[in-house]
DNA sequence: CTGAAAGCGCTTACAG
DNA sequence: CTGAAAGCGCTTACAG
């Protein structure tokens, strides 16, 4: 360990204000009535040695972390830094710090990265952690809110989330009625994926609310990932199944599908529509540009920390929070960009 | 305060185990022996109890934190989520917390928000902390090491950078060599950017060596920003200027040049060949594809944590870290796309 | 190899 | 409004 001189305590502050350590603590942290003039000494005494309190210990006496912890599974995606922004603006502005957990290289961890013994309260992004985790600190109360996964019923948690369903319906309805596509694929997401599994029953409520049956063969999946969905729209094509229209999942998929129509010489969107879901930083770079949905991911990242400090405050949070999603045309479903950003 | 029964604390197990709390303390860290027998009696009452070490007892104990922070400007940015990547999971494998602090939104906040209150040392991505504040940390020898920027000769900080001359001066000589390119604009970054800087030293060198005379008139600055390039371009295209490639600086500003052209009506690449600097996610899916330079950022990041580990151990760090760059051609510079991802 | 005890640097009843 | 003191839950010399 390299040396350090010592730096300055509370009691050092003190000293100088010639206080006791009590109503030191007391004017920073502002919660007891403290005399206008010694607080002011205090403050001195406080620039003058460049006091920062030590967060352990505070947390150590006050039995509070100040401190709220994200788990997510995939860093490095395009999803992740707009979450993070939201969160990490929200939860700064609280006064609180942000501790971040990936669960993606989660090697056995012999101890549980982030809980009760160093954080207040905890974010959880989709399936990042197992249900049997969740339901083990929903057991002890810990606060908890989950983002883009509705909890077992009988775990009371909020959970923040988009309109899935609603804008997989805007999506595949504008397919069906603004360019008369009846024969529209559907790439679902990972296995149990609730994302997937609300933007399916929006898909099939468009076809239905259109009259347009079910075709099991057009469902496929792509697993929200670019190669995987590259896979799955070469099968289709060499199995040679007929379709006009393409609904990826979401936009990494998106990209996937993109390669395999262009590969098999079918263009977008004469041959085929093409439309995804999220709309990431490179939705409106490729080409043709995406035609998918806004969802308000940094504003999902927001909500979760205020519902959280609901929580940490003893007071009543939301159970559930829906964000309005919206439909951004662009060129890949047929239209004519009507992309404001686009020149 | 939502009640929650108190969890268990080295008392408990120390009682349940039948030995002192210094025991536990001893099989918890194993950094002392302890009789085999003993140990399982304290690891099952460990598991039994579920019981976890308060972090903030630890640090106030021992005086580690054991917590590295991460002091970025952007998040949100398609930079961040590599460099966090190689980040969080290098300083995760190395049994470290990563606290991550965003200076963008800075309004004038009134406590230090990482420093040697509660992280045992800083990684510092360019220009997000003021030259004062590196200052004071590295006077009191609190460990430190920066990302993309030197520090002042006296500070003697580890850095990791990336070779952008090097980077540069391929990409411009790319230009020259395969596709005939002589009246080259360069986009600068914002002021006093070090990467920016290096960037345009090498643009410099690449046309020196090719016996290209430096005309002032075809570097504009584009601050690494889509907006900000767009608007530079407008205008360089309205003075009537004439130049037959852009080397944009970065891949975001590469986007407001691809827009800037366009609108101009310019073909990219045959009137004008555009290249960036970063290979972020999108620049493969833009069209054309861009030619880039492709630089390691996640291991940048990888690198970073490693040094400053070696500090924290007490140890000798590198001085400086360079990484190589590495030239990816796709088709925005003129060549048919070498780039094995596309089909 | 193990225990008793001091101490890390704060917060917060409890008195006054 | 202010202080003395206990206590938060650990680690780590110091003895033995």
């Amino acid at each position: 360990m390299i040396h350090r001189n010592r730096s300055s305590t509370i009691a050092d502050v003190a000293r100088l204000a010639g206080v006791s350590i009590a109503t030191v603590s007391r004017v920073i942290n502002g919660n007891t009535p403290v005399i206008e003039s010694t607080a002011l000494r205090v403050r001195d005494a406080i620039s003058e040695l460049k006091f920062v309190p030590r967060a352990a210990a505070r947390t150590l006496a006050s039995r509070r972390t100040n401190t709220i912890g994200l788990i997510f599974s995939e860093i490095g995606g395009a999803f992740f830094p707009l979450l993070l922004k939201g969160i990490e603006a929200e939860t700064r502005s609280a006064g609180y710090e942000l501790l971040i957990h990936s669960t993606q290289a989660a090697h056995a961890q012999k101890r549980r990265p982030l809980g009760e013994h160093n954080t207040d309260g905890l974010l959880v992004f989709t399936s990042s952690l197992e249900i049997e985790e969740l339901r083990k600190l929903s057991q002890i109360n810990f606060p908890l809110v989950l983002m883009h996964q509705t909890p077992p019923d009988e775990m009371n948690t909020p959970v923040i989330t988009i309109e899935n369903k609603d804008g997989a319906e805007m999506l595949v309805s504008h397919l069906i009625e603004k360019h008369a596509r009846r024969r529209i694929v559907f790439l679902q997401g990972p296995e149990g994926h609730e994302d997937s599994q609300w933007r399916e029953r929006g898909y099939r409520e468009a076809l239905e609310s259109h009259g347009i049956s079910f075709d099991p063969g057009l469902v496929v999946s792509g697993e929200f990932d670019e190669e995987q969905a590259f896979a799955a729209m070469r099968k289709l094509l060499l199995d040679g199944i007929e379709f006009d229209a393409v609904f990826s999942g979401d936009d990494d998929a998106a990209i996937g599908v993109y390669r395999a129509l262009k590969m098999a010489n079918r263009s977008i969107p004469d041959d085929v529509a093409v439309v995804g879901f999220d709309d990431v930083q490179f939705s409106r770079y490729i080409s043709p540009a995406l035609t998918t949905i806004r969802a308000p991911i940094e504003e999902v990242g927001r909500e979760a920390v205020r519902q959280l400090i609901h929580l940490l405050n003893g007071e009543q949070a939301q159970s559930l929070t829906l964000m309005r999603t919206e439909l951004v045309i662009r060129e890949s479903c047929g239209c004519k960009s009507h992309d404001s950003h686009k020149s």
